[in-house]
DNA sequence: CTCCTGAGTTGGTATTCGCAACTTAGCATT
DNA sequence: AATGCTAAGTTGCGAATACCAACTCAGGAG
């Protein structure tokens, strides 16, 4: 399986490659957490929905807490990780690869902002010192943990 | 079909979240050009290889190039285009999560550093002075572009 | 004129997906 | 107490994808 791969690229695309899992995870980040608003939202078949929030629960990318509103049984609500959260950046990253190169007629439909100051954010590589650092200046190189 | 929503993480993933398409940019971005040889490097069978090309020619991710090695007959060479390239950012922050999250055990096999000076890069939010800005203060938000 | 290699295509089987229908559970209403 | 309503699933079945093996189709080399 992609997950015990040496590649840490075939291991996110391993856990969250398949269909419908990007999507939900969007939607976990807009907030919701009910098992049938994801499904009104994506339009996602019910066992699909299952088996993926499964997954992510079991690989701590999602968790699943029961809860109860007064005057109601007790559900479940399915809320972001700090793992999970964390994929911002990677959903950023294809947001902005999408406003560009498969653009929307009308324009982005979603910006990316400073939450207080609204100024606009874009996702790119940083060095040590805080500092973004053009494309053309990235390496990508193996280290000793690389297996033969 | 997702290529038509006006979600553009939705677009992204129409186009590139079918198996083995993280896995081929990947591989384009490490230099390899040649139908074999993604072969030999993935295992992916040839008519998922060809399908995947294909469609990533045809969205202007990666162009079909015929090259004539001296000596040889001519061939193609399937590279990535700007577009392409620039998927570096998608593909920096999935490896930079799987990394975090999906840990190899004996630490991460491949680093992204600036390739002169061999700093150490990661991914992030940046504003548009320059500055990196932390998930927590990051928010996304509609426009009027999106539709009813 | 046959062999070799790269770049695929074709055909059949095994998974995975998607839809529809059904199930389970507990509060609320009659 | 029986029925209804809604959330959260599960089950069954046809359709679409993926995987594997074998085959095709160049064009240059021996």
């Amino acid at each position: 399986m992609l997950l015990d791969s040496p590649c840490a690229i075939a291991r996110s695309v391993g856990l969250l490659g398949e269909r419908w899992t990007f999507l939900i995870l969007r939607e976990a980040g807009f907030g919701v957490t009910q098992f049938a608003r994801f499904r009104e939202q994506l339009g996602v078949a019910p066992d699909v929905l299952s088996d993926r929030l499964s997954t992510l629960v079991e690989y701590g990318v999602m968790e699943r807490v029961p809860y109860q509103e007064p005057g109601a049984r007790s559900r479940y609500a399915y809320g972001l990780t700090d793992a999970g959260r964390e994929l911002a950046v990677v959903l950023g990253a294809l947001q902005q690869w999408g406003d560009e190169h498969l653009p929307w007629p009308e324009g982005p439909t979603v910006l990316r902002r400073v939450r207080k100051t609204g100024r606009p954010l874009h996702v790119g590589f940083i060095d040590d010192r805080g500092k973004e650092v053009p494309l053309d200046d990235v390496a990508f190189e193996r280290t000793a943990a690389y297996p033969a």
